[in-house]
DNA sequence: TAGAGTCTTCTACATCTGTAGAGGAGGAAC
DNA sequence: GTTCCTCCTCTACAGATGTAGAAGACTCTA
């Protein structure tokens, strides 16, 4: 599928460049497809914008087993850090979408109300807040491990270390 | 100071508009200086945007008071929710560092140590991760509030409420 | 007051970018 | 085979952008 070819290249072009490297012409030569075929997909920028920021949420889905919430929480979480770029394009598409409203619906962000019934589940009192301050720590993590001082910090993704580490944090964030 | 100046708009310029938004030209304007200014004190886009970093580190301090470690941290995340553009800009910035090395020697990121240090203080054992996992609980408490899900969430930067709620997720961390 | 040194403004230009449209290639329908 | 339609490639162009240097305004010293 072009289109997808074209999202695909135009989420690593913004992992590596930042929003600033995203061009129809650079995707086009990312993507090894011949000049203007971008432009002919999207032909605005916006759309370009919005077409990479769908294509990000399609990718993204999450479904805690609930006999191992910690667990699977932890080993998600990692496989979000081994997959650098685009958990860094989608960090490049929230800051994006803070002055960008269209984007919002795009991303919709379900994993709060997700935190937030983790969290009644865990007999949480005030499991609103909880469940908030929850995702908060959790997109923390992520951040922190990815981008935190400019560079990659913690154990190396994808290794047993790095999801042990990352489950005990989670089960500290988890506790009431 | 005519450098402040533009460095100064150059951080909200990144803040409302993201990193493409910074363009000599329109640092110009966003400064009310004449064209032709920004372009004379940085001359390559490379020196403006390190000239923003290293004006968002200088601004940057903070010291905890011991005698109310988690009250002073809650402030302090209170005053970066209320600057918010300075917040948004220093996001665009640390995306930035990661793929522009250079970046990173001027945002230090000392908080890491400090972190340490204070995991240390209260008794934890292995404070060096404990440390690692309250920076990231923090980073995220601030990066959610702010973009989380595409706009601001929680209750409204700078009313007691506010850091109340900061105090309460804050302690919660600091907790061995 | 004259001169030197710095700060500021203006102008130039090659390159890149967003966006549009013209026309071709290929396949399906008849 | 002809017609139609969709998908793809190429070209055009106005405007923005990075960067450099020329020239004017200002400031301080002697």
């Amino acid at each position: 599928m072009r289109r997808d070819l074209i999202t695909d290249a135009a989420i690593q072009l913004v992992a590596e460049q930042g929003m600033r490297g995203l061009t129809h012409r650079a995707v086009d030569r990312r993507a090894g497809l011949p000049e203007g075929s971008t432009s002919a997909y999207f032909r605005t920028r916006k759309a370009l914008i919005e077409g990479f920021v769908e294509r990000l949420a399609d990718q993204e889905r999450f479904v805690p087993d609930p006999d191992d919430v910690a667990g699977s929480i932890a080993r998600t979480l990692d496989s979000w850090l081994v997959e650098r770029n685009r958990t860094l394009a989608r960090y490049s598409a929230m800051l994006e979408a803070t002055h960008h409203p269209e984007l919002r619906p795009i991303m919709v962000h379900s994993p709060r109300e997700q935190a937030t019934a983790i969290a009644k589940m865990l007999g949480h009192q005030d499991p609103e807040r909880a469940g908030a301050h929850f995702t908060a720590f959790l997109e923390g993590l992520l951040f922190y491990r990815l981008v935190g001082g400019g560079s990659t910090v913690g154990p190396a993704p994808g290794t047993e270390e790095s999801v042990r580490d990352l489950k005990a944090a989670v089960e500290k964030a988890l506790r009431p």
